[in-house]
RNA sequence: GGCGUCUUGGCCGAGUGGCUAGGCAAAGGUCUGCAAAACCUUGUACAGCGGUUCGAAUCCGCUAGACGCCUCCA
């Protein structure tokens, strides 16, 4: 029986504020398409935390032996600054500025996206679709929407025709917004002149004569809406109905509503049964932003080369400290945070690689079966990882109290305690273990027993200076060690 | 201006009509030659003001503040 069948999941679903029980349209499988970057710059860590979320979730599925279909896509198709009918797009504009070739600069991040993920411990998506791989599919789909009568052609381009749509639809049903509300609070842009209303989008841009990016269409030589990429993609690969569909919280609006907009004019059905958003993460409680310097690099993370950071973090301390935070929340890039979760990471890890070597009893004193359940719980209720941590604290102190001798455990339950830790800490968290290391067989710790000893035998002759310089002098090398009732251990790091 | 979200103890951060979140920091204790680590104990928080209720941090209203979207954005 797969484990689905017994931990039934909840989903907060963006289309109605409620947490609901998850259930595949097709029982067993799951499509779940996110909306990837825009590759014209360095990813930044609030793409990463979008992203992270997802991979939990993407992980989380597979645990509970879900197959899962994760299309995650690449934008590099350049699309405009801004919703005027001029403008450079953005992709082109970084070409320009450096002087080279638009998909150099699209390779060039998507490089690096992919560099920086990796780094994080993500899991590859199923499917890793690029705009410009689907300008056929999008075509298709303009085809249809005009058909439709949802769609109007004005000077090359295509546009969605919202006030139509919402004569049968409702255009608004992600973001609860009102087509009477946007009419009355849409800025008037200067040089807009093709669109019958404000609040329509493009489907299809016909290209300026400079325009590098440029693709052929009935219409026009052009390239097509930024909204479109999506519905095609998330289509070709899901299907016309697919289960969960995610993305950033700024996407909601008018990102995702535009999909969903464009899905139902053309196949007239709703597109996406849950949609997830995941919250922005800040920084010292201020939205990032490059042009205030409240702005921080993910590899700056790594190297500590940034001034709001006062040194450099492993990639699992980052990984941990946004996963101490639900993903619907809006959680504060801080280094005091940042301190206390490696503090807290190392502690859970230290926990973790003392296992093997834990005595066992003919009885346990704590219930593990109840204790592993709720781990489940925190993440069956919407993937609530803080809690799920705060269990995994629960479990790292039994394994301390079991050392200390003030618990017992028996052989069985320490094999169920051992394979559920791990694998919601690496499997389904995604952390890596630290490079602490409790005592192994490599040269390293053959030659700390061997001062271990040393130590051990100048503290029975009383020479406290020689054990606090063996200590101290390794504690500097970055080997901590610990005395403890049964002898001394250490950890590295 | 419109729409929406949020406001929790020293800090971070869950929860949500009555029952300990957790981490970090702090205090006391156990252990130790001394430390460190670990373990035990300690905090009685929920922006303010009203209302609903036997009971609200949790529901409703108002006020204040923060943030997001409304224009590219994860």
């Amino acid at each position: 029986m797969p484990l689905y069948e017994s931990q039934s999941i909840k989903i907060y679903n963006s289309l109605n504020g409620e947490k609901q029980d998850f259930e595949p349209i097709i029982p067993g499988y799951v499509g779940m398409y996110v909306c990837g970057p825009t590759v014209y710059s360095n990813v930044h860590l609030g793409n990463v935390r979008t992203f992270m979320s997802f991979d939990i979730i993407y992980r989380y599925l597979k645990h509970l032996e879900y197959k899962v279909r994760y299309v995650r896509n690449i934008t590099d198709a350049g699309h405009l600054e801004n919703d005027a009918d001029e403008g450079e797009d953005r992709i082109a504009k970084k070409a320009r500025l450096e002087a080279i070739e638009p998909m150099e600069v699209v390779q060039r991040y998507t490089v690096d996206f992919h560099n920086i993920l990796n780094t994080f411990n993500f899991l590859p998506p199923s499917i890793e679709p690029t705009a410009t791989g689907h300008i056929i599919e999008q075509i298709e789909i303009i085809k249809n929407i005009i058909d439709n009568g949802f769609a109007y052609k004005v000077n090359g381009s295509v546009y969605f025709d919202v006030l139509k749509y919402n004569e049968s639809k409702s255009y608004g049903i992600l973001s609860k917004r009102k087509v009477e509300d946007l009419i009355h609070n849409t800025r008037a842009l200067d040089g807009q002149s093709d669109k019958k209303n404000p609040q329509d989008f493009a489907l299809w841009k016909k290209a300026e004569p400079q325009h590098i990016m440029r693709w052929p269409s009935p219409w026009s030589d052009g390239f097509p809406g930024w909204h479109l990429e999506c519905t095609a993609m998330s289509t070709k690969y899901l299907g016309e109905q697919f289960d969960i569909h995610g993305g950033g919280m700024d996407l909601k609006f008018p990102h995702h509503e535009c999909e969903i907009a464009q899905a139902e004019a053309t196949n007239d059905k709703a597109p996406v049964n849950y949609w997830m958003h995941a919250n922005m993460l800040i920084m010292n409680g201020k939205k990032m932003a490059k042009s205030t310097g409240n702005y921080i690099l993910p590899n700056e993370i790594f190297s500590g080369d940034n001034p709001h950071i006062t040194k450099a973090y492993l990639p699992s301390v980052a990984r941990f400290f946004m996963l101490q935070a639900h993903y619907r929340s809006i959680l504060d890039f801080t280094n005091n945070g940042l301190l206390a979760s490696e503090k807290g990471y190392f502690r859970l890890m230290d926990a973790i690689n003392l296992m093997d070597n834990l005595k066992t009893s003919s009885t346990s004193s704590v219930d593990i079966q109840n204790w592993r359940q709720k781990c489940y719980d925190a993440m069956n209720d919407d993937f609530n990882t803080p809690v799920l941590i705060a269990n995994l604290f629960d479990g790292a102190k039994f394994i301390n109290q079991i050392k200390d001798g003030s618990a017992t455990i028996t052989h069985e339950d320490l094999d169920l305690l051992k394979s559920t830790i791990t694998t919601f800490t690496f499997d389904i968290l995604g952390l890596k273990n630290s490079d602490k290391e409790v005592v192994g067989s490599d040269k390293l710790s053959s030659a700390v027993e061997i001062l271990i000893n040393l130590r051990k035998e100048a503290r029975v002759n009383k020479d406290f200076a020689l054990s606090d310089k063996i200590r101290d002098e390794l504690a500097e090398a970055g080997i901590q060690l610990q005395d403890g009732k049964d002898g001394t251990t250490f950890t590295t790091n």
